[in-house]
DNA sequence: GCCGTTTTCGGCCCGACTGTTTTCAGTCG
């Protein structure tokens, strides 16, 4: 068990990020209460507790984390025992949390232990064993005496610990304050796919691929996790070892290699023969829950699931796949694209044949949120257009920035006018791919929207977007929503949280309230696929479907390269389990068009 | 501590790698 960094998505609602990416938030807040929790097993592991007992702690925290509804309120509701890996005891802590502010068993472990201690345990090679002895032996308590204790060499009188143990934690030690924290997806899969394909050239190699949180798609990674087939895979390992995006070398076994590579990012790679390839890549896809819920399937089935094979267990017949389907098959189930593999519910879905069928990058057929150099764009229409057309899309709406943008950038009325007839005359020289007029016009701090309705109601699609007052309270960010929602002009909510993953915590968003109003005045919420945005988040986008609300997969272009990143948001909407039916810019132009008509004179 | 197509007790995913070990504990994913 280590410290949390979390499985959990790395921003949710009400948390707050500071620079090193830790989590501070409101009492009640999820976020708080999974800290609360995480810091239970933390301490558990410590006391040598047994092994499950940490684990269910640590598997409540997760849920807690990830949850995108209030479990304080679940709590109170008596509602808690609904969500998995919650017990009696579980349920009371936290309604014990809720109540006090804090857990008495939380008190007295705090009492036994300094909380510093924790802190040595996210070192890595430093587990709870490790940072007990130290405790215990010289007196470690935190970073500094651990420091002191490296340098006058107290450390080697810690049974276990010897010089290379001493060099190791040297340099843990020194690295902690640098240590990357998570990473866009954005950053990390152009550096995977480059040595993706020189993993591919090495000699023995038959087939690799990305695997890992990466290819489910997950919006940040810690490391990038690549797998391979090979006829020698000692040979590919020694290979990979010394390609020079490659800083050194972590650890090195027979079918394993972690490296550091010059862009900061660590890097494993796992090679096996050939026969195995299957049994591998869906090993080390994950998650982790996803795959501990596969294998306790697979033993009530009679199999023993490894990343070499799917044993018989009473027989000890070993099945080897070479290819991932297999393995699922043979425990009955349909194949699980990675993006579902998080123990959401996709094994339960594979096994009743009701898995959804996803969207696909190629099921979009328009982009309904595009910036041009008139306002904060840095390319004009046209070549944003043709961009657009090379890419295969049939139409895209321009939605430039309104007035009230900082710096002058935002359009006014008669800007916005004259934006309009120059699209219409644009659009009229360009065959294949349909031009729409659009804004994306601010929800001003006040919930006043920043252009005059006798405008909004002359272009084809109006979203609209909160970009100040980010800090406002809950009641007066949903005070803003709401206006946006009820404005029969506005057809779409932009970024609707407003996370910048890794810099920016979202703002005080009542998700269930929003997503129920999106769903009754048919007002359109955007999964915005910029990287660094990826908002609405998966979660929150199966929250939305299920409420009945209509999404669209919008790529926030600001030049011709942008369109690209629609990649990501596909990605964001098929780990929120959406399919083609969900999203509104899948649909032909004919079909958008009517939907926002009805849309608009249903008044709201 | 949780959980149930082995159902209220007895299990709980499974293996790789490192370092200090004389046969394995601890950490990690």
């Amino acid at each position: 068990m280590r410290p949390a960094e979390g499985s959990a998505e790395p921003l949710g609602v009400g948390e707050v990020h500071s620079a090193r990416g830790d989590v501070a938030a409101g009492p009640s807040s999820n976020a708080e209460v999974a800290r609360h929790f995480q810091m239970l097993a933390d301490y558990l592991s410590l006391e040598g507790a047994s092994v499950y007992r940490t684990l269910a702690y640590q598997r409540a925290a997760d849920t807690f984390r990830d949850h995108s509804t209030s479990v304080a309120r679940l709590a109170t509701e008596g509602r808690l025992r609904d969500l998995p890996a919650v017990g009696d005891a579980i349920e009371a802590k936290v309604l014990e949390l809720v109540d006090t502010g804090t857990m008495r068993a939380l008190e007295e472990l705090r009492a036994r232990f300094p909380e510093t201690l924790l802190e040595l345990m996210r070192l890595p090679g430093v587990g709870p064993k490790t940072a007990r002895r130290l405790y215990e032996t010289i007196g470690v308590t935190d970073l500094g005496t651990l420091r002191l204790a490296i340098d006058t060499g107290d450390l080697l009188k810690v049974p276990g610990m010897g010089e290379k143990s001493r060099g190791r934690l040297r340099q843990a030690v020194e690295a902690l304050p640098t240590r990357p924290e998570r990473s866009l997806l954005g950053v990390v899969e152009p550096q995977a796919v480059a040595l993706l394909h020189a993993l591919r050239a090495l000699p023995g190699v038959t087939a690799a691929d990305v695997a890992g949180s990466l290819r489910r798609r997950r919006s940040t990674s810690r490391d990038v996790d690549l797998v391979a087939a090979s006829t020698d895979p000692e040979q590919t390992l020694e290979g990979f070892a010394v390609m020079p995006e490659v800083a050194g070398v972590a650890e090195r076994g027979g079918t394993k290699l972690v490296v550091g590579l010059h862009s900061g990012l660590n890097l494993d790679l796992r090679v096996v023969a050939p026969a195995s390839y299957g049994d591998l890549l869906q090993h080390s896809t994950g998650s982790a829950a996803h795959n501990v819920a596969l294998r306790a399937l697979a033993q009530k089935r009679g199999f023993k699931i490894s990343e070499y094979t799917v044993e018989e267990t009473t027989t000890g017949r070993a099945h080897r796949f070479a290819e991932e389907d297999g393995v699922y098959s043979l425990l009955g189930l349909a194949w699980i694209p990675p993006e579902l593999r998080e123990d959401r519910g996709e094994i339960q879905a594979a096994a009743g044949g009701s898995l959804p069928r996803l969207l696909e990058l190629d099921d979009l057929r328009g982009d309904l949120h595009v910036h041009s150099d008139w306002s904060d764009g840095r390319a004009g229409m046209r070549e944003m257009a043709i961009a657009a057309r090379d890419l295969g899309l049939e139409y895209i709406c321009f939605s430039d920035h309104s007035q009230s943008l900082g710096m002058g950038v935002g359009l006014t009325p008669d800007q916005v006018r004259s934006q309009i007839a120059a699209i219409r005359e644009l659009d009229a020289t360009l065959d294949g791919i349909t031009l729409l007029t659009g804004t994306e016009v601010d929800i001003l701090a006040d919930g006043r929207i920043d252009l005059p309705d006798d405008l909004l109601v002359e272009l084809d699609f109006v979203t609209a977007s909160i970009h100040s007052g980010f800090s406002q309270s809950s009641e007066q960010i949903m005070r803003r929503l709401n206006a946006a929602l009820e404005n029969p002009h506005v057809d779409a909510i932009g970024h609707p949280t407003g996370r910048l993953l890794t810099r920016r915590a979202p703002y005080e968003v009542d998700i269930e309230a929003l997503v129920r109003g999106a769903a009754r005045t048919r007002t359109i919420l955007e999964i915005n696929a910029a990287y660094h945005r990826l908002d609405l988040s998966a979660p929150h986008a199966r929250m939305a479907k299920d409420a009945g609300a209509l999404l669209t997969v919008s790529s926030d272009a600001h030049d011709p390269l942008g369109f690209t990143l629609l990649r990501y948001g596909v990605g964001e909407a098929r780990r929120g389990w959406l399919e083609a039916s969900d999203v509104l810019n899948t649909r032909p132009l004919a079909e958008v068009r009517a939907w926002l008509e009805t849309s608009r004179s249903s008044g709201s």
